[in-house]
RNA sequence: GCCGGGAUGGCGGAAUUGGUAGACGCACGGGACUCAAAAUCCCGCGGUGGCAACACCAUGAGAGUUCGAUUCUCUCUCCCGGCACCA
């Protein structure tokens, strides 16, 4: 056995081995209990980030503990290789952007396949290949026949620099989340998935994921956003027509209490009542100009202007003015609001504003109002001032009155959701063509089924004017389907959270040809351990969710739900070093420049290694390229292996905090591989001195008992515990080393196996090195021996009043009577309870 | 504002689910080895007082339940994340 620990060679050595014996190939093997591990598969960008190692190591940790809890396992990997930096690099360097991808995902396979991974490679796929996408067409096209899919002309966010359409969920203050630009708005035909029609069944089926962090389900729901109300009408008669003008409510209990109506700014009556009048248009073509930025909507001051037009109040006939109102949005409920000053704050500041009348109809149950009121009573309480409804309470409020504007035909309960359709067409070439012809005689004319997939070229060069792919006039032109002539293949591509919202299904039968999935898919769905980023809380997961949802509707699949536990990993963090110039301009220094120094106190001075001057400490926060605080997996992996990176990346927090980068803490986790290495060593030359040797007993003892919390630690995902137990473990043999051979390989087998799922590389090497088998991987997971952990005396802890006095050792199993006649017997015991009389013994069994 | 999650040494974090607070590691201090350095090994390391034995204080703050609270309950402060003029 080598003297010295030389991760590079002992890895490539255990890879070389797991290659050539196909040790993580993955098959269907019915009666045996499966376990379907997956990380969110990556954008090939380039090169893999911290997160990335971070992300696939958790997933490998899970993949290969529970292959040696005698799992079939399957852990695959792929890539999201459709999208925008591809097109943006092939612009900055007049590449493809499918060679460009092609050679990320060859770099990025090989940074993985280096990390050592148990991934069945057999299985891999990417979005971008045609025998993938073809079924994302396919899909579509079923879900355009179902009315699933459908086109329509709408309002859609514009992201200027990308120029493309954006989800609402792109959109974040109001801004594209890629690029963050002030989004816009524009007119555009575009395919839509009707995700609203599964709001319920994605609500309601939040419920039985009890494998996910509670706070992703409180954020798809808010997303989804379920509100119980009434939806009623103001009539109205306009150029001689009788009209209705529809509002929704939550709070139809304060509906005596109107004394307005708001449009907003796109309202089309709004549009009418401005046709004649001038302030009234260039008012609502403000706030046209300010609502695109919603970030400072919540801020801005209530705008609002009357048009001249009054409706009538369905249930006491009055006369109601309506108003243009800054702050209603047209996107939500109907556009249009009732105004209550008097309940709802919003409508209170506007009132005030404007010198509206504010009626008080809803009083707390057990006292009167303060009149004039100085803001909005927005909580339930009882009607007054409500004609025939004063008394009732907020149920009995909603009801009645719902009943009533049922009955005059102008209304009736309502959920409204928040939730809106998924818009997918994206102005972009790089992505996955949507399977539409365009005929002049025929109209939209879907591609027949055995003309899948529609192939998109692969080597166009986008030049950031439009879509590439429409100056192709090869992949443009082609004939119709249905009456043979002439047409243009839609050139608009889908959005890429298509492409990731079914890829769990197809890593099951990636060979499928002649269908989307096959049975092999009731095996192994669904996902037993899904692990990724937070940020992929809402989009990617409910649209998985819902795509689920829909192929189970299809009969493609027989599960509700794709993925039966979910866990969130933390970010990857570091500190910051920047240096701000008399002009305000701000240098950041990567923290490998930094030499930093902690005293006693923990007081940091930071200078920078190039020129010996202090930098400034900017905290801590997520390795970014603009805080030039990002450290490159591969030098990690090029200097120390992919052991020691894993062991820190495990070690260092628990799997779902966040991780702050430390060199020092890599280093540690070096440290104790060559300290493991060095006692195998010593271990295979037949043991060193013995060193205050302790009662093999004991031994035994110390080694179980932290084997029995690391299996606790492990069902919890506490993966930093398990690593510490290793290290506690090679403590404790280093101790004992000597004392009796057979204990010390019962440990040193212990700890091996323990780390295998970690530090799989080493763990493997030692293994065969010291003969305990011929491959770890496929050892079974070690389990603490019950008979270990008992003890002939028992350490027992006395507290009097509570405090801590002292400690006895006990014949295990003494009885509590035997027990108290030696804790008084104890003279740091007596010292506290002389002269006293004792009113109360607990006994704590054990 | 609403929803979710947090707060433990100089730092990352642990505490067998109510029973010795600070495991394991990092940093730091002291020592051994060395011509010297690195590496390695040994010792110390929450605070205050004390030569020491030991005592007191201490898990964001304040109360409560309990023989006993980092853990359970209530109130409050602060931090992180999500949502939000959502009618």
């Amino acid at each position: 056995m080598q003297q010295k620990y030389v991760p590079r060679d002992i890895e490539r050595e255990a890879q070389q081995y797991w290659d050539a014996a196909g040790a993580f190939r993955a098959r269907e093997t019915p009666g045996q209990p499966k376990y379907y591990c997956l990380s969110m598969f990556p954008y090939p960008s380039g090169k893999l980030h911290m997160g990335h190692v971070r992300n696939y190591t958790i997933g490998d940790v899970l993949t290969r503990y529970h292959r040696m809890k005698g799992r079939n396992v399957l852990q695959p990997m792929g890539w999201d290789a459709f999208g925008l930096p591809a097109e943006n690099a092939a612009m900055a360097n007049g590449v493809p952007p499918a060679k460009w991808t092609h050679e990320n995902i060859a770099y990025m396979k090989r940074q993985l396949q280096s990390l050592g991974f148990a991934i069945d490679w057999s299985r891999e796929l990417a979005t971008c290949q045609p025998d993938y996408y073809r079924w994302n067409q396919w899909l579509f096209l079923r879900m355009l026949e179902k009315g699933l899919v459908y086109k329509k002309t709408g309002i859609v966010n514009w992201d200027p620099v990308d120029k493309t359409v954006l989800a609402n969920e792109q959109v974040i203050d109001g801004r594209g989340w890629r690029t963050g630009a002030v989004v816009e708005k524009r007119e555009i035909p575009m395919y839509y998935m009707a995700i609203t029609r599964y709001a319920e069944a994605l609500l309601a089926a939040l419920e039985s994921l009890s494998g996910w962090p509670e706070r992703v389900k409180t954020m798809q729901a808010n997303w989804i956003g379920k509100s119980y109300g009434v939806r009623f009408a103001f009539p109205y008669e306009l150029d001689g027509k009788k009209e209705k003008l529809w509002v929704f409510t939550t709070r139809a209990d304060t509906i005596m209490g109107v004394t307005f109506a708001a449009l907003a700014a796109e309202h089309p009556l709004a549009a009418r009542a401005a046709r004649d009048n001038s302030k009234l248009a260039a008012f609502i073509e403000e706030c046209k100009r300010g609502s695109v930025m919603e970030a400072d909507l919540a801020t801005i001051e209530k705008k609002g202007m009357p048009t001249g037009l009054s409706i009538t109040h369905p249930l006491t006939g009055q006369p109601v003015p309506v108003w243009v109102g800054n702050y209603v949005l047209m996107a939500y409920g109907e556009g249009a609001v009732m105004g209550v000053p008097g309940h709802d704050q919003r409508d209170f500041e506007f009132a005030t504003q404007y010198g509206i009348p504010i009626r008080s109809v809803i009083k707390p149950r057990d006292k009167d109002l303060e009149l004039p009121l100085k803001q909005a009573y927005v909580e339930y309480g009882v009607c007054v001032n409500s004609g025939k409804y004063n008394g009732l309470d907020y149920q009995q409020a909603v009801d009645a009155i719902a009943a009533d504007l049922k009955a005059k035909g102008l209304g009736e309960k309502q959920v409204l959701w928040r939730l809106r359709d998924w818009g997918i067409s994206r102005q972009r070439y790089w992505g996955c063509p949507i399977p539409i012809i365009h005929c002049d005689g025929c109209g939209d004319v879907p591609v027949p089924d055995h003309d899948l997939p529609v192939v998109l070229p692969e080597d166009c060069v986008p030049d950031g004017t439009g879509n590439p792919l429409a100056k192709r006039t090869d992949f443009v032109n082609t004939t119709c389907p249905k009456c043979g002539k002439p047409a243009r293949r839609e050139t608009d591509t889908m959005d890429t959270f298509v492409d990731s919202s079914w890829y769990y299904l197809r890593f099951a039968c990636p060979d499928s040809a002649r269908s989307m999935v096959d049975e092999r898919v009731a095996y192994w769905l669904p996902v037993d351990q899904y692990i990724g980023g937070i940020e992929h809380a809402i989009l990617h997961l409910l649209y998985s969710r819902f795509w689920t949802k829909v192929m189970r509707d299809l009969e493609l699949v027989d599960i509700d739900e794709p993925f039966a536990n979910l866990l969130t990993q933390g970010m990857v963090l570091n500190e910051i070093y920047f240096r701000r110039a008399d002009g305000g301009r701000t240098t950041y220094f990567n923290p490998a420049e930094v030499d930093v120094k902690l005293d006693d106190a923990g007081n940091r001075s930071a200078l920078v290694k190039a020129d010996g001057a202090p930098v400034e400490f900017g905290g801590i926060g997520t390795m970014s390229k603009s805080k030039n605080n990002g450290v490159d997996p591969q030098e990690l992996i090029d200097h120390y292996g992919a052991d020691i990176a894993r062991f820190f990346m495990m070690f260092t927090s628990p799997p779902e905090d966040t991780l702050v980068w430390s060199d020092a803490g890599v280093e540690g986790a070096a440290r104790f591989l060559r300290r493991l290495w060095t006692y195998a060593v010593r271990f295979e030359r037949g043991g060193g001195p013995a060193i205050a040797a302790q009662p093999s007993k004991a031994a035994r003892f110390e080694i179980h008992s932290v084997l029995k919390q690391a299996n606790y630690d492990i069902g919890k995902h506490q993966f930093n515990t398990v690593a510490s137990a290793a290290m506690k473990i090679l403590n404790a043999l280093d101790r004992l080393l000597g004392v009796s051979d057979e204990i010390a390989k019962e440990g040193l087998s212990i700890l091996l196996r323990l780390l295998a799922p970690i530090a799989p590389h080493i763990a493997h090497h030692l293994g065969r090195e010291l003969k305990f088998g011929e491959d770890v991987r496929a050892a079974p997971w070690p389990e603490h021996d019950p008979a270990a952990l008992i003890e002939d005396e028992i350490e027992l802890v006395v507290q009097v009043n509570g405090k801590k006095r002292g400690d006895v050792r006990v014949p295990r199993g003494a009885d509590s009577k035997a027990i108290e006649t030696i804790v008084l017997a104890d003279p740091a015991v007596q010292k506290h309870v002389s002269g006293q009389a004792i009113k109360k013994v607990v006994v704590v069994p054990g």
